[in-house]
DNA sequence: ATAATAAATAAACACCGTGTTGTTTATTAC
DNA sequence: GTAATAAACAACACGGTGTTTATTTATTAT
C-alpha cells in the first residue's frame, strides 16, 4: 500500500476525467457534455470511464459530494458560535467568521466552484446546496437561525430569502472574476444581512 | 383571416406540444426530456415537431420568451412609481403594488412557472430571469434601484442579493404548493426587504 | 360545395452517443 | 518473476436525432 491501496493509474485517470469535466463545463455547459467529450478530452478510453462512473451525472454527483462535505464541515464547526453570539449580542456588524472561511474555501477551489455554480453549471447541485442552506437556517438542528417565536414572516420564506441571497452574491463574485478578497466579501454579505438591503442601498436611513 | 391568418391545426399542435412539455418537466425534468417523449405525449408525429421547432431547446426558449415579455411588461408599468415613492417616502411597509401583480401572474400561470423555475426546471431560464432582475435593479435604466451614492456595499452585489432573494422566495412558494395568496406573499417579501432579514427573524430589535 | 392550399402523417435514412462485452496490453503488489 | 488488477482497444445492439419522401387529411378562401 504505497498511497492508500489505490493504483496510481486510477488516480491519474480520475484526475484527468475531473479536469476534463471542469474544462468542458466552461466550454459548452454541463447539459451539453457527452461521455465521449469527457473521454476524448481526458485522453482515455470510453470504456475506462464506465469502469469508474455510471454516467456523467454519477461523475458530477461524486465531484459535488466532496464539495458538500467540505462546505458543511466548515459551516458545522463555526456556525454554532456565530448563532450564539448573534442571539445574545444582537445584530453583529463584524463579518461572521464562518462566512470568511466559506469564501476562502470557494476562493481556493474557484475553478470547480465557478463551473458548477456558474450559468452553465449544474442545476441539481445548486438545488442541493440551497436545500443544505435552508436546512441550516430553518431545519431540524439546534442552531437553526429561523426558529424564533417573534418571526414577522413564515420561517420557510425567510430561509429561502437568506439562502438564495447569499448564494446569489457568491455566484456574482465567482462569475465576475473574484476581484474582492474573501474578507471583503464576508463584510459585504454581513452588512447587507445585518442592516437590510434598503439600508445598505442608502434608501432607508 | 378569421383569427390572424393562422391555421387552427397549428394552434392545436403547438398547444399540445406545450402541454406535453410542462407535464414532462414535472415527470422527469427538462434535462432528461427527448423530442420523442414530447411527440409521444402530445400524440403528434415527430416530423411535425421539427416543422415548428429546431429542437427541445428552441421550444423551451420560445415558451420562456412569452413569460419574460409578460413579466417585464408588468414590472415596467408599475416599477417606476414604486421607486419614486420609495425614494421620497422612504422605507415602505405596504407591499409594493408591482410585487402583488407579479405574484398574481405567477399564480395564474403556476403550471409552467413551477416547471421552469422548479428543481427540475431550466437553469438557463433562471439565469436569464436573474439577469433581468439584476438589470432592473442595477443596470442602465432611469429607475435602477441600486444607483445611490450612499451605498454601503458594491451595487452589483446588492442587486444579486436582492434579485436572488426574491426569486428564492418565489420558488419556495411555487414548490411548496402556493398556500399563501399573492397579496400575502407580496407582504412577506416586502417585510423582509424593508426591515432586513435579521429584524424579520426577530433577532435584531 | 369545391378547389387550392397548408398541415399532419408514416416510413425510411444516415448519423451519433450510449452502455456493454470480450480480448489484449501494461502496471502494480507480493 | 508471477499473479492480480486495471487500462486500452474494438466491436456490438440500441435508441434518439434531424431530415426527407410520398401520401393523407384538415382548413381556408372563393
Amino acid at each position: 500500500m504505497t498511497d492508500s491501496n489505490i493504483d496510481l493509474r486510477v488516480i491519474r485517470t480520475k484526475e484527468s476525467i475531473r479536469d476534463a469535466l471542469i474544462k468542458l463545463i466552461d466550454e459548452k455547459g454541463f447539459e451539453a457534455i457527452t461521455v465521449k467529450d469527457i473521454t476524448t478530452k481526458a485522453k482515455i478510453n470510453r470504456g475506462t470511464f464506465y469502469a469508474h462512473y455510471q454516467d456523467k451525472f454519477d461523475l458530477m454527483k461524486k465531484c459535488e459530494e466532496e464539495i458538500m462535505l467540505e462546505l458543511s464541515s466548515i459551516v458545522k464547526t463555526k456556525f454554532p458560535s456565530v448563532m450564539a453570539s448573534l442571539k445574545t449580542e444582537s445584530a453583529a456588524v463584524q463579518p461572521f467568521p464562518h462566512t470568511v472561511s466559506v469564501f476562502e474555501y470557494l476562493n481556493e477551489n474557484s475553478d470547480i466552484m465557478r463551473a458548477v455554480l456558474g450559468p452553465k453549471g449544474d442545476l441539481s447541485f445548486q438545488v442541493r446546496l440551497k436545500e443544505f442552506m435552508w436546512e441550516t437556517l430553518y431545519g431540524d438542528n439546534p442552531f437553526a437561525f429561523v426558529k424564533e417565536e417573534s418571526l414577522l414572516v413564515p420561517g420557510q420564506y425567510l430561509s429561502s430569502y437568506l439562502g438564495n441571497a447569499m448564494l446569489g452574491v457568491v455566484q456574482q463574485w465567482l462569475n465576475s472574476g473574484r476581484k474582492e478578497s474573501p474578507q471583503e466579501m464576508a463584510r459585504i454579505l454581513t452588512t447587507i444581512t445585518a442592516n437590510g438591503p434598503l439600508f445598505a442601498a442608502g434608501i432607508k436611513k
